[in-house]
DNA sequence: GCGTAGTGTGTTATAACATATCATGTCAAC
DNA sequence: GTTGACATGATATGTTATAACACACTACGC
């Protein structure tokens, strides 16, 4: 299992994004699909990054690796990955990340902040349950749902208030 | 103050179109800013569609009206209404809608169906508390937020179902 | 009146994001 | 070894968003 690491927390990130290739690996394999060398490395890619990325920033990164440098080779890779709930997408950004807690219950709730544009999927069962019972009132049936904040992460938070600035 | 109308309920739509407008101006004048020509049209345009629209469709609608056939144009006029809190950007859809519930707490979470494409606003206070509380775990500080939900609203869950389809 | 500061709009150009479509390759099942 | 499914390469284009600068209008002090 994945440890606690919110993108918020320092953590050996080598080692875990090692841990993160070889569980989506095995999952996809379970699941009868392939972890073709694009899409893996796409996901290796966002999972070294500290932050979101573009698609195009991705495609970059891919190029640099040897792969076509058309937009469709890094949106299919990263489509794919997000169907397989290997990464996410962040709309705010328009951008992806990589999923930390693959496996897991997944109602993800992401925290983003402005300064450092640091991504952190924190748990949010609450929130989506709390979203589903308002959306019973109107009698609307969701399918999905995209929970987003914005707002500054606790090692921007002591820049901000003047301690450095 | 307007009444309950979520998009999923039918309604007087000119008559609250116009009653929005008066409120709007009324609000922006309490706050010192205008409500320019652009800016005005630019509303009247979101409260008169049923759903959400891109701002190109917006633009469209403004040169329609003799106004500058720009982006800019348009995404002024819609950026400082968000602003203003008279209209809002679903990130889903990449479009804009006008609020139906100016001057009222505002955490609104947004419902859209993937068959008509309505966009409902729900109250949602307990969505957002639910929400901070899951951001103060990791010690984030949340400024805004976006929540959004795709899924069927209930005049299309029928056709889904096959009664029409 | 005149300058000037602030705000809003017009205009040009381009950046950034995303997809449709068809051709080509690759691999496994039969 | 051919077929079919899936993956990728390649070209083109569509869609959404913003940067940057110029011009106009208004309000206000002098």
């Amino acid at each position: 299992m994945p440890h606690d690491h919110s993108a918020f927390h320092p953590h050996d990130h080598a080692a875990c994004a090692n841990d993160a290739l070889a569980l989506a690996e095995k999952r996809l394999g379970a699941a009868g699909q392939r972890l073709t060398p694009v899409r893996r490395k796409t996901l290796q890619i966002l999972l070294d990054s500290p932050r979101a990325l573009g698609a195009y920033e991705v495609l970059e990164r891919l190029v640099a690796d040897g792969f076509a440098n058309q937009p469709p080779v890094a949106y299919r890779a990263l489509e794919f990955l997000e169907e397989q709930g290997l990464v996410h997408r962040i709309r705010r950004l328009n951008a992806f990340t990589a999923c930390m807690h693959v496996g897991e219950v997944h109602a993800p709730a992401f925290l983003i902040c402005r300064e450092c544009h640091a991504v952190a999927e924190a748990p949010a069962a609450a929130v989506v349950q709390a979203l589903e019972a308002a959306a019973k009132v109107l009698h609307f049936t969701i399918e999905r749902s995209t929970v987003e904040a914005l707002g500054l992460c606790p090692a921007c938070k002591p820049i901000e208030a003047g301690v450095v600035a």
